[in-house]
DNA sequence: ATTCTAACCTAATCACACC
DNA sequence: GGTGTGATTAGGTTAGAAT
């Protein structure tokens, strides 16, 4: 069980995400432009969208929700807006804006209880490749059944934790040879 | 080749349940 | 009060398609 974490854990740091993660990516989707102004439309009214909101797009326009988030991810990085993603610097004050009551930053996909034979399932495909591609993830998914954005998200923490878990274990190590090296 | 941008990544943080 | 963990963000990289 240890060394099956070790092994993934070097996996991380010795195959670089690049050589490993994007040789299978989900295929590009290209909106129509009909799609673009819409998606447009809404990112000037609200680049920070809500759930709820999020997922009226996919069904007006037709596409997954989590190429909505990407699209949204993307635009906010790239064009430059007005609003602050600062958080709620008013809680008490009620400013007079009745109508956005929907996207009022806490509209945010409902948190997936993964089971735990769920869980089992994730975490021994990572142990095999903490990486996998799109149709890695879609298998997992419908293997599962869960969507496949809550699967990449899944081992897009995951391997976030391990990162920051090996990273603390490190310096603790370094701290205590420095410590030892001082007492002698 | 260059440009544009969807897909993907990391790092940090939020949210929220649980103890 | 801390811990665990799913969801979201900013910001950077990779790669596919159009120019």
């Amino acid at each position: 069980m240890a060394h099956l974490m070790l092994l993934s854990s070097d996996l991380l740091v010795s195959l670089s995400p690049e050589t490993m993660a994007t040789q299978c990516r989900r295929s590009r989707t290209s909106f129509t432009e009909e799609q673009l102004k819409i998606l447009v439309q809404a990112f000037s009214q609200n680049p920070y969208p809500g759930y709820t909101a999020k997922q009226r797009l996919a069904v007006e326009i037709n596409a997954e929700e989590s190429r909505i988030q990407i699209w949204f991810q993307n635009r906010r990085a790239r064009h430059g807006f007005l609003k602050k993603p600062k958080k709620n610097v008013d809680p008490s004050k009620d400013h007079a804006s009745p109508i956005e009551k929907i996207q009022d930053g806490t509209d945010r996909r409902c948190r997936t209880s993964f089971t735990s034979s769920q869980l089992q399932t994730l975490k021994n495909a990572f142990t095999e490749n903490p990486y996998p591609g799109i149709d890695s993830r879609e298998q997992l998914a419908e293997e599962i059944g869960v969507p496949e954005s809550r699967v990449q998200i899944w081992f897009q923490n995951r391997r976030a934790r391990l990162r920051v878990q090996r990273k603390r274990g490190l310096e603790e190590a370094l701290y205590q040879r420095q410590n030892q090296g001082q007492d002698l």
